[in-house]
DNA sequence: TGCCTGATGTTCT
DNA sequence: GAACATCAGGCAC
């Protein structure tokens, strides 16, 4: 099944199936890999979501095809990176809200200026750690330099799912999902 | 350890 | 004019 297909699916669905799953980032001859430990679902019938009021210039990546890239620009400073879920014309994404590295960790740490779980835990932190910036919105995920690659679903038992983080409309939907045991969570 | 604040672009009211 | 899917540094305890 190639990717865009297996991201055609509910947000909601597919953010606890993105958990497990590799980024690979192709990054001046060198590959960072990290394995995605948290997630949060926006759909376009949630009030949280930039794509609630429909596509603007900013969010008409979210209403393109499933397994593209939406970058967006967070408080004024800090880029956040969103795998675009479901078909082509509706408003949804998953958002990336943490990794693990698993290779190029020195590197990322490197670029964060930090060590340990504070490397790529949170949003921002990740999109620095792997050099994820606006030039890579639309971008597609099937290739380089930055692939998603999918994993086995991960067991049910190994999945928290918890309310949404950082945000003021829509916060009971259980729409946040990360890995029992994984030090990288931003919050626990 | 934990609260508070500054930085700052895009969108909406 | 205000809110916002954030982070890091400073300061009080």
């Amino acid at each position: 099944m190639n990717l865009r297909t297996a991201l055609s699916g509910d947000a909601a669905l597919l953010a606890p199936r993105l958990l497990g799953c590799r980024l690979e980032r192709q990054l001046e001859g060198q590959l960072l890999v990290g394995r995605i430990v948290e997630t949060e679902a926006y759909d376009q019938s949630d009030p949280a979501s930039h794509s609630y009021r429909g596509p603007t210039s900013r969010t008409e990546v979210m209403f393109g095809p499933p397994g593209r890239l939406y970058v967006y620009l967070s408080y004024g400073l800090h880029y956040c990176a969103n795998i675009v879920v479901g078909p082509a014309g509706h408003g949804a994404a998953v958002l990336i809200r943490a990794i693990e590295p698993l290779q190029g960790a020195a590197t990322m740490a490197s670029r964060r200026g930090r060590q340990g779980p504070a490397v790529s835990n949170g949003p921002a932190k990740t999109s620095v750690a792997l050099a994820i910036g606006p030039e890579l919105n639309g971008h597609d995920l099937q290739f380089p330099p930055l692939r998603l690659v999918l994993q086995p679903p991960l067991p049910p038992e190994h999945i928290v799912t918890t309310r949404r983080i950082g945000i003021s409309r829509a916060v009971d939907r259980p729409w946040r999902f990360y890995l029992k045991d994984s030090p990288y969570i931003s919050r626990p």
